[in-house]
DNA sequence: CGCCGAGTTGAACTGAATCAAGAAACGTGG
DNA sequence: CCACGTTTCTTGATTCAGTTCAACTCGGCG
């Protein structure tokens, strides 16, 4: 079952065998079901986890309103990565949106390991780093694109996502509304 | 000079004396003009500055109109961070709003003081750590808030913003139009 | 003194939100 | 497996915030 990560995190920075013995014994496999909470708003957020099967969805409350921030799908490392490094209070809740299976990494066990692996080290680095470079696309991608822009690079990447997903989901993780989506995608 | 540089940097990560000594080797101090470009699209980014005196601006040309993506002030450590990481042509221009006094960092020369300092490679974990939350912050607030929201909380931030850089250029911050700028600021 | 860039103000226009109603899809229990 | 209720999606009409366009004010500065 901790195959798919132990590819997933090849990919990212390989680990030498003693270092993905130790690092597979802090994984814990999980099934959810849909609606399942990961994380609530006012909570610290302790783990980090992998997507093997299902969907996620972080959102927030704004005037009673759910605003969804961002989705996680299949392969995806996900976690509020701000709560986790500043140890203060989860901003965002993250929500299952199908029945999942998901790896969650204890973030302390992780870090401990960070410091007697070197490759784990290196591995949190290039985490740390290619994190960044999400946030730093999306927030780019916020400010320079519209909706309709940032509509067909999300198609482009997760063609089925709208099988998937709620429209309204979709059409709130874009900043605007279900009927506007809608007609978006209706080609009006 | 390089005292100002120094008192920042112990705030983030103190260094021990020779790893002190090996940076400031490394620090140039910069007098640039306005107008000056650190940067320009399509070029890859070399170094890190840190801005003792004056303000610039990154922006990103769109339909041949400017589109301001974030300002840098005293005491802000400012790059294209994006491409530094990946060594690719950066995606937006960096110029000087006002004369300016800066001190550049080489990154290539950084690295290599990463490698041979442990403060020094502790300091760039910091260093990362404090750029992920800005831009995840600077994510969120467009994510979440309305142009009226960002306006007041960089105006709280910065409160002589409007004395320094143009109406037009924090507007196109904002994400709205000069006008409608205008109107918010008197209160319409 | 007159020009120029920056900011303001007004009026018309427009794209998206809101409000409302109906159609389609979905699932749960009989 | 059908029937009914619920949720999701679509479509239309109206409203509204913000853009666009244009004219005007104000404060330097040559």
């Amino acid at each position: 079952m901790t195959e798919t990560i132990r590819k997933r995190i090849q990919e990212i920075r390989p680990l030498d065998k003693e270092a993905w013995e130790d690092l597979e014994k802090i994984l814990e496999v999980y099934n959810f079901k849909a609606n399942h909470f990961l994380l609530t708003q006012n909570e610290i957020a302790k783990n980090l986890y992998y997507v093997v099967k299902g969907i996620l969805k972080s959102y927030y409350y704004k005037n009673g309103k759910e605003i969804v921030h961002w989705f996680g799908f299949e392969n995806d490392i996900i976690t509020s990565l701000s709560s986790l490094i500043t140890q203060q209070n989860s901003f965002e809740n993250i929500k299952l949106i199908e029945d999942s299976t998901l790896i969650g990494i204890n973030y302390e066990k992780f870090i401990k390991l960070t410091k007697k692996h070197h490759s784990i080290s290196l591995l949190y680095s290039k985490l740390l780093v290619e994190y960044f470079l999400l946030i730093d696309n999306e927030n780019k991608n916020k400010h320079f694109l519209k909706a309709k822009e940032r509509y067909d690079i999300l198609l482009k990447n997760y063609p089925a996502v709208l099988q998937r997903v709620s429209l309204g989901d979709v059409a709130s993780y874009l900043g605007i509304t279900q009927e506007t989506l809608s007609r978006i995608r209706a080609g009006k």
